[in-house]
RNA sequence: GAGCCAUUAGCUCAGUCGGUAGAGCACUUGACUUUUAAUCAAGGGGUCCGGAGUUCGAGCCUCCGAUGGCUCACCA
């Protein structure tokens, strides 16, 4: 909050050209005194702006018998170099793949064959040539011209091992896209599922829109924000946790089908399936309940499974599952009876339930309401035994404070979750409409707040103002985006599937704090 | 937030009992006109994560710290 915070990077990092001949490193001094020769010579590679690029990589691999012996000018980056003295081979890699390339001193003539045998690896080069095969069968361009694009000052990661170092790989993604091919497919895909997602809604008469990631309140789900500041306004705010009491106001104000994809912010803590910051795709459908959500949610999973794998029938982790619809559907009372032998039917008030947890070693909050504890047994005892997709219906009202309860039964609400691999995918429910029940429901979760449960909801009135215009009938669903792509890539972390994971930032030196250490100077 | 493990050349990794630091790739020089982890020969390259301690001597043992990974807890 100070102003000095303001203060970019100190003048002296700045880093002339001489500075960076004096690294340490033998192999950048040698790649940056390259490049200062060939500037001399005039050959600046940094003055190229563009390339006239006519073929990719997989361009000429793909359609080979039709470009065989045909001109291609490709560009990208050199990743292999095989000299034969008069004659070498190289790989040259673009956002297609890779392809050699069959360069000769009889074709390029002697001085830009003698550059060529110059350039480094992780060099950015343009080629052109005539597309054909070696003897030994490999698909190449022999190159007639070339053109050093720009130039790659420090040398890459292992070209067999490829990078392997995580925190390198997560900080440095860059390094990690460059030498790791499999990476690129990730996020290849991540790019056509959340597509796939689009045109889904998008062919159903849903519209995309953007609501505020700066709210006043952190509304719409049971999570801790972040907080920040508005200077002008003087407004502390928060980030978000859900759009839904966003999305919610525009059923009210007509759109009927609505959608949002984008980042949520949880100010908790990180594992293998969180980042503080991750994609939720949240749908509100009018006129529909809980039930069309389950369809919905069937349609979206097995068509970004088709549209990224070509089947519903995937392999997560070395299991095979099946995303065909419909999806096997259980109450959370069955589940837990299943996979716990307690019938929560039976049980006949909170403190009854929190004896038997107590009996069978669940650990629950001392006040704790029946539902909760059923909630609990639930995440104990049967929630990692759901490997195929399953719909658990029929949650708890206590844990569900915006939600529709169950005609007929209080206690239960209008709320499913999907469950694949024993995690949870979705959330969706029968919109809570009724702006008195909903009021009482605010009311028990700020007590809950007053209590000291900082991830329980706000009073939001405007809110209520809109439903008291009156929310016709409404299914909401929500599911996390990047558990899809991990499912679908096979990802084993969340960090995976994320290009800029959250890391704590490198200290910049260690020497800043050696003093407090040796007890002052 | 707690526990366990890791950190050695640009990258991937060895490092014995505590005795002056090793390999492969990459790099440099030379040979080689169809190789593909090209090959062959020679060579250069180190803040052993940082700091303190024990010791005649520490990459190795002890303590403190940094960063990451995994597990657990909270959550999606």
């Amino acid at each position: 909050m100070t102003e000095e915070r303001a203060t970019g990077q100190a003048p002296e990092e700045i880093r002339s050209e001489a500075d960076f001949l004096a690294e340490q490193n033998e192999q950048m001094r040698i790649r940056a005194s390259k490049l200062a020769a060939l500037r001399e010579a005039g050959k600046d590679p940094f003055e190229t702006v563009v390339y006239p690029v006519s073929h990719h990589a997989a361009d000429v691999t793909g359609d080979f018998e039709r470009l065989e012996g045909q001109p291609v000018c490709l560009a990208g980056r050199l990743m292999g170099k095989r000299g034969m003295g008069k004659a070498s081979f190289g790989d040259l890699q673009d956002r297609t793949g890779r392809i050699q390339l069959f360069v000769k001193v009889d074709e390029l003539g002697e001085e830009a064959y003698g550059e060529w045998l110059k350039l480094d690896l992780g060099d950015l080069v343009g080629v052109e040539g005539t597309a054909f095969r070696t003897n030994r069968g490999e698909i190449s361009v022999r190159v007639g011209r070339y053109a050093l694009l720009s130039k790659c000052l420090r040398p890459l990661p292992d070209k067999f091992h490829g990078l392997k170092d995580m925190d390198t790989r997560y900080r440095q993604r860059y390094l990690d896209l460059i030498v790791n091919p499999e990476v690129k497919e990730t996020f290849y895909r991540r790019s056509a599922i959340i597509k796939t997602i689009r045109e889904y809604l998008d062919g159903r008469g849903f519209i995309e829109v953007d609501t505020p990631m700066l709210a006043a309140i952190a509304g719409g789900a049971t999570a801790k924000p972040f907080t920040t500041h508005h200077n002008a306004l003087d407004l502390e705010l928060y980030l978000r946790i859900a759009p839904e009491l966003y999305l919610k106001r525009l059923i009210v104000g007509g759109f009927e089908r609505v959608y949002e994809l984008g980042r949520m912010f949880r100010n908790e803590g990180i594992s293998i399936r969180h980042n503080p910051e991750f994609s939720m795709m949240e749908v509100y459908q009018a006129y529909t309940d809980y039930k069309g959500m389950m369809a919905l949610s069937e349609g979206v999973l097995s068509t970004c499974a088709q549209a990224v794998l070509g089947t519903t029938h995937i392999v997560y982790q070395g299991v095979e599952l099946d995303l065909t619809p419909p999806f096997a559907r259980r109450t959370m009372r069955e589940a837990v009876l299943e996979h716990s032998g307690v019938d929560f039917d039976q049980v006949a008030d909170a403190a009854e339930a929190r004896r038997i947890a107590a009996d069978r070693g669940v650990e629950v909050p001392k006040d704790a309401a029946k539902g909760e504890v059923m909630n609990l047994f639930f995440e104990h005892f049967a929630e990692s035994k759901l490997i195929q997709p399953t719909f658990i219906y029929d949650y708890p009202t206590e844990i569900s404070p915006l939600t529709k309860k169950k005609p007929g039964r209080p206690d239960l609400t209008e709320r499913f979750e999907i469950f694949i691999s024993g995690r949870e995918y979705g959330n969706a429910y029968s919109e809570l409409n009724d702006p008195f029940d909903q009021r009482e429901r605010f009311v028990a979760q700020v007590k809950k707040r007053e209590a000291g449960d900082e991830e329980a909801n706000e009073m939001d009135e405007d809110f209520l103002t809109a439903l008291e215009y009156g929310l016709p009938p409404t299914g909401g669903l929500g599911i996390g985006i990047d558990r899809v792509v991990m499912l679908l890539t096979d990802s084993y972390s969340i960090r995976d599937v994320l290009l800029f994971p959250t890391m704590r930032p490198v200290r910049a030196s260690e020497a800043e704090r050696a003093p407090d250490e040796n007890g002052g100077a």
